[in-house]
DNA sequence: CCAATATCGTTAACCGATATACCAAGAAAA
DNA sequence: TTTTCTTGGTATATCGGTTAACGATATTGG
């Protein structure tokens, strides 16, 4: 049925008149399909898809023409078509429920950046997981668009049923928490415990030895791991954190000026606080600032996040830098090679500490320290 | 062929019994299709379609035993085989390039919010409006993913080309703006202009005679826009906006701080400042303060969006607040029922001024108006 | 009582890709 | 020379839905 091949000139001439007429009598109506490259291309449906797919079952030659075809004619292929014969979609689900605007653009940035340059695309969805049929949603949303993997954030990580279905399911899914709770390969810790510690670190380094802590609300797997990070590094100086200076809020900035008013009640006041966001630590600088006392010369606080609140209040806010967006990222390029390749992944998602205005050496210290206080004023750790 | 109706009970009687033997044998190996479902509710393939997309043409008793079937078999329909055979995704595309997080999750949300109930989801697509390949990379999207409709925010919205091309594919879109650039079924305005309004108006009731602007980069709508109202309320006040007292942003902290530097190093200096966004708003307030002035005694300070940055600064920010979460539901709104009901949009839309502290009478106007100084310390409007 | 008309359902073709099975031609091996 | 791989390609079924076109039944009207 086939001709034997003529000089490739000839045949690229008449291919050429082709897709013209292609152009003008169908390419004014619809979108080209796999048939049309096919066809002009003077191949079978199979072979442009493989040329699509990159399979190497095809010569050079052959791939070059379908190549040039397919860009004259500014052929795309149907996402939707190649979901249904793959029986997945080219979607990737990010599901969120986190009150934190910051937190949740920043993580997204990243996952959209390591979706550039791939077939995918982000489906965000968003939850509430108070609601009672907080997981029937996602079921609903993962199985009617078929997503090619799920990533959950925190706190919707942290659900064990959720994750467990989606195991069961065989779908692949990345749980991004504050710590280990699952195999490793559905597991990017964001290692908040060594924020905790690094805010742990430099407060006690200043000298402070009454440290306060002012937590999320009870459970919250992020701010009990960030106060066990700040418990481990008092331990290394021998100081401990002290029960009664343990204050609950609830990540945001009215919580955050509540409990630092029951702190802020004490007969002996704490000379420096962590709190376990930036959101809160805004409240507390205003809490304290109520009470007519100074930041950092009454005491010294430390947030967490790092987020842009944290250059916006006087005085800027000493805080642990959480990398976000990296984590976000690496999610992704987690998910889309399920283990294909293990990524070397702790150097780039662990947090640091960026120092500002907000902390300083306590007073008791000060007469014997003045140096230090200075020096410190402006230092800054990768900012 | 078919038997006569069997009374209803042994039918269903009948039934059950199937489904269950459905549930041991195949559904522990694949999710029900529209196939099983037709076979065990003894209809055809169409009729479950029918219901599915509720059409009319069904009788009550065969529509409620085909769901009574789709709920044991927990049946959900592959968006993907809809899809194309639709001819278009269940996916609306959000577009965005904005440095802003919060605008861009405030939006998002109320997006999401919008579409819930319906049966479709949301893409998001980050872009960069710089790059050369920015409208080849949408199409792109746009097109593998045959959305459904397209949803363009500042300001991605502001391409006219862009614009075109969607309305020439035929695709729904909503052009969300700060001013009408379209046929009005395209665009949601944000009113930026009526914002600007409010902030001049304020300052200049407030006694502000010298009042100043700190715009967006050059050519930015919203800035501009919020220039022309504030210039707008100054007329009606017979007041008028100096040319040597706007000076350039970029919406950035660091480009407010600047441009407050260069403001400031005027010989007469403003009695108030009229700030195009919350975030340059904080530059200002720490430049002025570091000249040694304060806020509002010397300078009054507004800003615009009402992000929460604006609740963390000292003084807290007297600032316009932009619905802009209820912008992004009333846009998937109007894709979705495109043309359909015609919305009432002013209402929800319009921005409105917060009174916090940034703002009071200017220092000449003190002694004679000492009361109104004071009770505007704690006003607010609907925060 | 029979034809016209809703009403309710069915069948076959199709949406645009991939997978399976299979074939032809040339190279290498027997 | 014949057989057997390998390579590069084709034809057809299939993924899970929808639409178009076309029956069957009951319900009317003449």
């Amino acid at each position: 049925m086939k001709k034997t091949k003529p000089p490739s000139s000839i045949k690229e001439k008449a291919s050429k008149e082709a897709v013209e007429k292609w152009l003008d009598e169908v390419g004014t109506k619809r979108r080209p399909t796999i048939n049309d490259i096919a066809h002009l291309a003077g191949v079978s449906k199979k072979t442009v898809s493989r040329v699509i797919n990159k399979s190497v079952q095809v010569s050079e030659e052959t791939r070059a023409g379908v190549n040039s075809i397919i860009k004259k004619l500014n052929f795309e292929p149907d996402m939707q078509a190649r979901g249904l014969a793959f029986r997945h979609s080219f979607l990737v689900g990010m599901i969120y429920d986190n009150p934190n605007p910051q937190y949740v653009v920043n993580f997204q940035e990243g996952v959209l950046e390591g979706l550039r340059g791939t077939d995918y695309e982000l489906a965000v969805h968003h939850c509430d997981r108070a609601a009672p049929s907080f997981i029937e949603q996602i079921k609903r949303f993962v199985e009617r668009q078929r997503l090619f993997g799920v990533i959950l954030t925190p706190s919707v990580s942290e659900d064990d049923r959720l994750a467990s279905w989606l195991h069961e399911a065989g779908r692949p899914f990345i749980r991004v928490a504050s710590l280990q709770l699952d195999k490793p390969e559905h597991m990017l810790v964001s290692n908040d415990r060594l924020g905790g510690i690094e805010a742990g670190r430099h407060l006690a380094q200043l000298g402070h030895e009454n440290i306060a802590f002012i937590s999320g609300r009870e459970g919250f797997r992020s701010s009990l791991e960030r106060q066990s990070g700040l418990m481990e590094a008092l331990k290394e100086f021998d100081l401990t954190l002290k029960q009664h200076l343990i204050f609950e809020g609830a990540y945001t900035l009215e919580s955050g000026f509540s409990a630092a008013e029951r702190m802020l009640s004490l007969r002996d006041l704490p000379t420096a606080v962590f709190v376990a966001n930036d959101q809160m630590a805004v409240g507390v600088l205003q809490a304290i600032r109520a009470r007519g006392l100074s930041v950092p010369d009454d005491i010294s606080v430390v947030g967490y996040d790092d987020f842009n609140v944290a250059q916006a209040t006087t005085p800027r806010l000493t805080t642990i830098h959480s990398p976000t967006r990296e984590i976000g990222k690496l999610a992704v390029t987690k998910l889309l090679h399920d283990g294909n390749d293990k990524i070397e992944v702790l150097s780039e998602t662990v947090p640091w500490l960026v120092i500002r205005d907000s902390t300083s050496t306590p007073k008791s210290h000060r007469a014997t320290t003045i140096i230090s206080s200075t020096t410190q004023t402006d230092q800054r750790t990768k900012l």
